[in-house]
DNA sequence: ACCGCCGGGTGCC
DNA sequence: ACCGCCGGGTGCC
């Protein structure tokens, strides 16, 4: 199994933006995605988005009879290849919106069609004109989209077969023509402008909550108040679940059910979408609401059934903690707890936002002392907590002691909500439980993590609450061996921050779509990230059909919509109101806002290099010119790309720190494996630490145990090794189509391998570190109690900083990518405790820390370097600027006066202008373009 | 399928 | 009777 720890960098950041993407701000691609998309063809499947229509034909579906699928008149159908049909290797068979098969294409226009299709030189849709009550057999017409660069040799296939692509369709002017696309002709054919539809993509989420506002108590066992707002969620929730409705675009008309989306009519009623999107921004309680939907809404509106405790008032989370420790007591396993950490560390957490009802440290481990001795009186009663609320129980013990008398825990019923989150947010789930639920009752929370983790179904199936997270969630699936998980039928699963899936081929997205459930949320503060195309997994998971198959998706709403169809954003509207509930900081509950923040302001601090640091600087950038300019010169610079950036990063960690920057070895030519190894791990190690979030190019996810080929491309090590399995022998790197090999891939060592800087007895100070002790010095002066984040993208900065901090006398924690969770969370902790004494500065590498941390204690922010992507520093800046924070949050950035930084600034705010201005995406080439010349900006060439 | 196609039966008008 | 024509059997890929 793969390690946990391997996985904690990445899957703590869950890549919110594309924090590379210095060259095109704001929109969807990173670099990774961009080079994949310079170099032709990188094995991804052949996409509608940029697809030409190069006409269309009409011909016959036959064999009508022998199948079941119904079309209706002016339906959409879809085209699927069967090329091992035993009676011909080119049929095409023909199914309805909703899968089943309606029938063939007519041979002779199947040998035609099969070639292409096979090729990927055009792809086909159907879409079924009339004739619609046909026994035998009913006209299609067909529309051929693909590349124009093989509108010729289709449109000649084609010919050779004796048929005429007719193109008189292809103008969406025409009815027909609309309805091809999938455009409506009734409301306006007048398309959207680029500037409206980006309107309408933006307000999209915004402040879905008119004829939301019905309140809800939660059930008894939730002691938080909840705010007016929490209720109205609830309430929403619930009734999402409990709903009888038919779901989205479904009407019913005379014992028919009718989308009126699809035209697709059944006498069935289609099954019922409970769930949603819960969509509200952070801070705003989603956690507090979903926990309070758990214990709320059980099966027929009625609360969760909930043991109540023995004897007095015994709080959860000592219990909890009582049985950890017990368990300290009689067990071998002392490691098992590498995975567990956060839970242990969260019973001695502080209560946090929202907490009315403070509990104090001293009462909690007392009552703890308590009760452990209670529970070793009562065995029975010590076994069935081990099942409920401790995760570290070994599984035998458990399975068979495990005798919950609740009537429900039969297995007939689903019980237990599922909750899938990013690493970096499970203790926060835990406290919160803890937090939230009230002392006398149990909630049965698994934390189903660590190489421990009970993997019997049953057993998952009687808890209330099994917590994981994606990675594990994923790696169980990849597993071949049956993943518990998926075994389980879930009354309920949440994914949170359920924007992090959202690349439909990552391996996690398929284990998220497999799991069984009768009700299935998603919380997201950004539920689209970056482009529509976030949306389909989102409905994917919901199973909201027919949209979680992409062809529909596409052909019924993303395709319209990017065209600028006003009926197509009417229906997306309608799509994503229905399921989906949001509310931002600024929505407004009967005339007043949800919550107030404190002000934000932020401030630049310029910099100037001292004689020294300017020598070095001008001799780095001299260096780094010159390689850069030969690139240039050589046509080489796409190729050269990796090597780039490593000039750059150098550049600006100059202007941090002199000491930062090591011996320039990008010239050297790899020699012999051994030293191409070398080169390799130096080459990776640079990339992973560049500060720029690399992605990987296939699952376009952060990178997940990181590997890099020979040709020096970084993937994840699951992503390319199932490129390797399907290609065999022919295996090409997605990036630049060098050949490959499972065994020629060389793995990240590890942070640890990163090579300190000679910092530590060499200790010098930089103009830039002493610009941010004056800083420190003078808010210690005015006010000790004020506490700080110091953000970097370079962790060696950061130890530059540690020394200068321990020289004046400060207080602080650390929290980078190399800690593993159980530091992490200790980091956190020590920083948001308010008691004198306590640290008052949090150094923080920018990729650290996930979109869930919590930094409230921190008022100051002081961005050390600017980020490629200003949004990386805003998502940096929220961590202390939400709920919870009490004071105004002041932020400072340094940026070096004439260097790297200031023309980083420059072009920041170019492409932010641009991204302001316009939606549109450019093409690739002129991306290509706009990136050469940043950096030739960026170099002063 | 109120078609097309196949293949057997049949054979002036 | 090596054809045409008739009419029954039959039918996606």
């Amino acid at each position: 199994m793969q390690s946990s720890s391997s996985s904690t960098a990445s899957s703590s950041t869950p890549p919110r933006y594309a924090f590379i993407d210095f060259m095109d701000v704001g929109s969807t691609m990173t670099l990774s995605q961009e080079l994949a998309n310079l170099t032709e063809d990188a094995g991804q499947e052949l996409e509608a988005e940029g697809n030409v229509l190069f006409g269309s034909i009409q011909g016959l579906i036959v064999g009508l009879r022998y199948y079941t699928g119904a079309v209706n008149k002016g339906e959409m159908v879809s085209l699927v290849r069967e090329p091992h049909n035993p009676y011909d290797r080119n049929a095409v068979m023909v199914a309805n919106v909703y899968g089943s098969q309606v029938g063939h294409i007519k041979k002779e226009l199947a040998a035609a069609m099969a070639y292409i299709m096979d090729n990927k030189l055009a792809r086909v849709e159907g879409i079924v004109p009339y004739g619609e009550k046909n026994k035998f057999s009913m006209p299609v017409i067909l529309t051929f989209w693909g590349k124009e660069e093989n509108r010729e040799v289709v449109n000649n296939l084609m010919i050779g077969f004796g048929f005429n692509l007719d193109f008189r369709g292809g103008s969406s002017q025409t009815s027909l023509g609309r309805d091809l696309l999938g455009l409506s002709t009734k409301l306006s054919a007048i398309p959207l402008s680029a500037e409206e539809l980006k309107n309408a993509f933006d307000k999209l989420f915004d402040d879905l909550m008119e004829d939301k506002t019905k309140e809800m108590e939660p059930a008894e066992a939730v002691c938080t108040p909840l705010l007016s707002h929490q209720k109205q969620a609830l309430s929403w929730m619930s009734s999402r679940e409990n709903s009888n409705d038919l779901p989205p675009f479904w009407e019913e008309n005379k014992g028919l059910y009718f989308n009126v989306l699809t035209n697709f009519a059944v006498k069935k009623r289609p099954e019922k979408v409970l769930g949603g999107i819960l969509a509200d921004d952070m801070g705003l309680g989603k956690t507090l609401t979903t926990i309070a939907l758990i214990v709320s809404n059980f099966h027929n509106g009625k609360p969760l059934p909930l043991e109540k405790c023995k004897g007095p008032s015994m709080p959860s989370a000592k219990r909890k903690q009582a049985t950890s420790k017990e368990k300290g007591v009689d067990s071998e396993e002392s490691q098992e707890s590498m995975g567990l950490s956060p839970l242990k560390r969260l019973h001695d957490d502080t209560v946090r936002e929202n907490g009315p009802q403070k509990k104090t440290k001293t009462t909690k481990k007392k009552s703890a002392n308590t009760k452990k001795v209670v529970l070793l009186d009562d065995v029975e009663f010590a076994a069935a907590l081990e099942c409920s609320s401790s995760q570290v129980v070994p599984s035998k013990k458990c399975v068979k002691k495990s005798s919950v008398p609740s009537e429900i825990s039969a297995g007939s019923v689903a019980r237990a909500t599922l909750i899938v989150c990013p690493l970096s947010v499970l203790s926060n789930w835990l406290d919160q439980f803890e937090q939230h639920i009230r002392t006398d009752v149990t909630v049965k929370v698994y934390l189903y993590y660590g190489s421990e983790r009970n993997r019997s179904v049953s057993l998952l199936s009687e808890q209330d609450v099994v917590l994981t997270t994606y990675n594990v969630l994923s790696s169980d699936f990849g597993n071949k061996a049956s993943s518990p998980l998926h075994n389980v039928k879930w009354l309920r699963v949440v994914l949170d921050e359920g924007h992090v899936v959202r690349n439909p081929n990552a391996l996690q997205s398929k284990a998220v779509l497999e799991l069984q459930s009768e009700r299935r949320w998603i919380l997201s503060g950004t539920p689209i990230q970056n482009s529509l195309k976030d949306l389909f997994m989102l409905l994917s998971f919901l199973k909201l059909k027919p949209f979680d198959v992409k062809e529909w998706w596409s052909r019924i709403i993303q395709r319209p919509v990017t065209m600028g169809d006003r009926v197509g954003l009417k229906n997306l509207q309608a799509l994503v109101k229905g399921i989906t509930l949001r509310r931002t900081k600024n929505s407004k509950v009967g005339g007043r806002t949800l919550v107030q923040l404190p002000e934000r302001r932020v401030f630049v601090q310029y910099v100037t290099l001292s004689g020294m640091e300017r020598e070095k600087y001008e001799r780095v950038k001299g260096e780094g010119k010159n390689i850069v300019g030969r690139y240039f010169q050589e046509g080489t610079f796409m190729a050269n790309y990796a090597d780039v950036l490593t000039i750059l990063m150098r550049l600006r960690q100059c202007c941090c720190h002199p000491s930062l920057v090591g011996n320039y070895t990008a010239a050297d030519v790899p020699g012999t494996p051994s030293e191409l190894r070398e080169r390799l791990i130096q080459k990776i190690t640079l990339v992973l630490n560049s500060g720029s979030d690399e992605e990987c190019a296939i699952c376009l996810d952060s990178l997940r145990q990181p590997v890099i080929t020979y040709c020096a491309h970084v993937f994840c090590r699951p992503c390319i090794c199932e490129v390797i399995r399907s290609e065999k022998e022919q295996a090409k790197c997605p990036l630049c189509r060098a050949q490959i090999k499972t065994k020629e891939l060389v793995e990240y060592p590890g942070e640890q391998a990163e090579t300190r800087s000679d910092t530590g007895e060499n200790w010098r100070s930089s103009s830039k570190a002493l610009a941010l002790m004056s800083n420190l010095l003078k808010l210690r002066n005015e006010d000790p109690t004020v506490k700080s984040m110091v953000v970097s993208q370079f962790t060696g900065f950061l130890d530059v900083l540690e020394v200068a901090l321990r020289e004046y006398g400060f207080s602080f924690t650390r929290l980078d990518g190399s800690l593993i969770q159980r530091a992490r969370a200790k980091a956190i902790e020590d920083f948001q405790d308010s008691t004198p004494g306590s640290p008052t500065i949090m150094l923080l590498s920018l990729k650290a820390g996930g979109v869930g941390l919590n930094l409230t204690a921190a008022s100051q922010v002081f961005v050390m370097d600017p980020a490629w992507n200003p949004a990386a520093e805003d998502q940096c800046v929220d961590r202390c600027h939400r709920l919870g924070q009490s004071r105004d949050v002041v932020i400072t950035k340094f940026i070096v006066k004439d260097s790297v930084e200031e023309n980083m600034v420059k072009i920041q705010k170019k492409k932010q202008e641009l991204v302001d201005k316009a939606f549109g995406v450019k093409n690739s080439q002129d991306a290509k373009q706009a990136r050469i010349d940043d950096i030739r900006a960026l170099m002063e060439l």
